[in-house]
DNA sequence: GGGGCCTGAAGAAACGTTTCACCAGACTAT
DNA sequence: ATAGTCTGGTGAAACGTTTCTTCAGGCCCC
């Protein structure tokens, strides 16, 4: 029981270790510090309730864990507790895309404040529900206890089999309505935004629309109508290009350009950010100075386009890092997750994005002539 | 041995199974068809050296098995056999931001491809080493077999303690040489750039520089310098001006435009793709068109960047989804991996860049007067 | 007709934990 | 003095695999 023969033998031990270069187990721990390993284990994974041991043989063991460099082997204890602090985190392309990127980061982050490990897989655009069901089968054979089913951009996803029902769908609906899921409020979004060029005193506003993805855009169309409503103001389906979600989309603008002074547009609302980014191109090109001649805003507040043109972008930022993160926390169950979110009727949870107020936004030309009584 | 108890007791043992909700296991497959858990095991990894397991036998096995939904437990397995398929993937902030995603993005990929899942860690810029090496002791306690430790962009880091001697480095290099190093070829992309402009005519080539990044900036100006020389002309120190990586740092150029004529470049080569913008902008603004009036080249072929701008940019791409890949390869001990990429002398193996051309360069104004007798 | 070999398979240990059940001894209360 | 309680532990099973060793029985060969 004195300290003498005790260091010698850690120190044996410390050397058999490094000679077979075998990772000490809690058994070598144990033997070191005189004790079985129950007694090493409970001492190492520091449990207090129903167990006593006294402070003189936790020091005693917790020292011989230093002395060996022990390691506790997870596979061992996940074996054991059947359970692991694993999540499966499982998508279409949010890694290989900048779209969605901050999703991920914000959900490794709350989950390593967890402790808990992310398994990444990426399955690629469109991959065949069996490739699918096949990554979440091996997810599950490693015996992940914990889903989340990420998507670049919001859509109404068919949830594959073999995810369990407390999976958690980030940026996507999943279809059935057996899951939960996470999506930016793109209502709100269109509706804040808008009524910011109508605060700015438009009243004429075109949507530079992409209704391929719905939801996204049935609902960014929903906020832009809402916005007008409540201003009083008609919606004129004149001013509703339908176009594709890319910066050439953008250059449909020229056809509500050549329209006759008093049917043209004073302010653009664009799908995306890139759409603006060509929105910004065609005005340009017919000679038209944004904010003066034209304000533009767009949606998304995609890095490096609405920052960085010229003039910086008006926008909503998407909530990808609130919406990784409360991902993990619905997975992991954390309590008083949902505290800061609105009550959802259908298991969608929606995130309200910011309106990112830049340079692209000014009254209209001849705004005091236009201006109603009531602004 | 006949098959209708058989039968009946798979039947009942899945009636069990679904009461209990318990997964079935190795040895209620092993139940199931009469055999021992040894052989049902060598069925069903499909063993074949060394044991004997007549046809009839394995058949009822693997109908067992596929009768029970059985899975194997890859915790277990992992436990007896002492390995993982399993990859640390630890990044400065390769999943946070746009930059380099497409590295793992490929890398998962080729994972996959061999039956791999991988763990990935973000630990945010600037991290401190203590926490990098918690992380990595976190997934030495997970028995992750292998890891790759990714950066953003192409940086020297002190390479954590307990990163394996054959981890692989992935768009960085590991100080202190004891460990392999995967980056892009800086020098070579520069050049190929570089050369196109000279190709195309010009004489007086302005560097838009960050120098507050080695050894990426470092490299580029070699490349530079060395297709300078290989035409014969010559470095103009006052056409290499320092600036910052982002949109803004582009604007420089203004004070090259200013010089007069003789000594004005007519092509601009930027160190990346934001400067490129910016050096548009700053082109524009002094009513310059590009190409016509000013040639502009970039480097990266950054996303949503270089093929979006007006006109579409002239750049090198950087070869991200290659290098991801050769990193799984690299640390899977992949043979052949290496047989595409050319010998490194410092244990860096340098991946080319591909020049992609579109539409920001064209023949200097008044070239043919300036044409040497030689091109 | 007996030793050797081949076939087909099983038993049990091992991987490194956690945890259930139990226990020796000392002390306490009556 | 004895029964009960508390302290400080320990032994061994269990988690689900893989794999080493062993073995029974049948056949072949000489």
């Amino acid at each position: 029981m004195s300290g003498g023969p005790r260091e010698g033998r850690a120190l044996f031990q410390e050397v058999k270790r490094l000679a077979t270069t075998r990772r000490p187990t809690l058994k070598d721990v144990a033997q070191a510090a005189g004790v079985s390993t129950t007694t090493a284990s409970v001492v190492l994974t520091n449990r207090r309730e129903g167990v006593r041991v006294p402070d003189a043989t936790r020091h005693r063991v917790q020292q011989a864990a230093e002395d060996l460099g022990y390691r506790p082997n997870i596979l061992a204890r996940s074996l054991r507790t059947q359970t692991t602090r694993t999540i499966g985190f499982v998508s279409d392309e949010v890694t290989t895309t900048p779209f969605a990127v901050g999703m991920l980061a914000a959900a490794q982050d709350e989950a390593a404040r967890h402790g808990y490990l992310l398994f990444v897989v990426n399955l690629g655009p469109n991959a065949p529900l069996a490739l699918q069901e096949q990554a979440i089968d091996q997810l599950a054979q490693h015996q992940v206890g914990h889903f989340i089913y990420g998507c670049m951009y919001h859509r109404v996803v068919d949830p594959p089999a073999g995810l369990p029902a407390d999976a958690v769908f980030l940026n996507c609906e999943a279809s059935g309505g057996r899951h939960r899921s996470i999506v930016p409020d793109e209502r709100q979004g269109a509706y804040e935004v808008v009524k910011e060029l109508i605060e700015a005193g438009h009243r004429r506003i075109a949507f530079l629309d992409d209704h391929r993805h719905p939801p996204a855009s049935r609902l960014r169309f929903n906020g832009f109508r809402a916005a007008l409503a409540e201003h009083g103001l008609e919606y004129e389906p004149a001013l509703h290009l339908e176009t594709t979600p890319f910066v050439r989309g953008g250059l449909v603008l020229s056809d509500l350009i050549d329209l006759p002074d008093e049917r043209r547009p004073s302010a653009v609302f664009c799908y995306n950010d890139r759409i603006a980014m060509g929105a910004y191109r065609a005005a340009r090109a017919r000679g038209l100075r944004v904010p003066e001649d034209l304000s533009i805003v767009g949606f998304d507040d995609q890095e490096f386009i609405a920052s960085e043109l010229d003039p910086p972008l008006t926008t909503v930022r998407l909530p990808h890092r609130e919406m990784g993160r409360l991902a993990i926390q619905l997975v992991l169950d954390e309590p008083g997750a949902l505290d800061d979110v609105p009550e959802s009727e259908d298991g969608v949870i929606r995130i309200a994005g910011e309106l990112v107020r830049r340079d692209s936004v000014a009254e209209p030309r001849g705004a005091w002539g236009q201006r109603t009584p009531s602004s």
